[in-house]
DNA sequence: GGGGTGACGCGTC
DNA sequence: CGACGCGCCACCC
């Protein structure tokens, strides 16, 4: 399964709960190396399943939609998040409240080794 | 195998 | 989080 990073990728972006959004760079942290930020973008843009990732609980870090988000409009994502019960006043959520605290209060900077 | 690109991140101005 | 640049890694041609 996980012959690549890709499916790495999916697997952590597949375990964001309902309710909680995730950044890229938390997202590529997650799935091994936090400089795979890039490649988590790329991963999500070639989102083989779509129902099964939840891309759009993938915000950047500032907690925003992506601008190229893929679903037919940036604003399709504002609608699923707030589905989740996740606001997104001016296309943005509250990463204080709604980030996926899961891991990142213990995952080790790849720097830091 | 080489080169270009990108749904990013962080430092710096 | 205003803008600019560099770095970092994987994918496509």
């Amino acid at each position: 399964m996980a012959d690549n990073s890709f499916s790495r990728i999916y697997e952590v972006v597949r375990q964001i709960p309902r309710g909680t959004v995730a950044t890229y760079g938390q997202v590529a942290a997650l799935a091994g190396n936090r400089r795979w930020a890039r490649v988590v973008g790329y991963a999500l843009h070639a989102n083989p399943d779509p129902e099964g990732i939840p891309c759009y609980r993938v915000v950047n870090r500032f907690g925003e939609v992506s601008s190229a988000f893929a679903f037919g409009g940036g604003n399709r994502q504002i609608e699923l998040l707030e589905a989740d019960g996740i606001p997104c006043p001016g296309g943005r959520v509250d990463l204080s409240t709604y980030q996926w605290k899961r891991a990142v209060l213990g995952y080790v900077p790849d720097g830091a080794k």
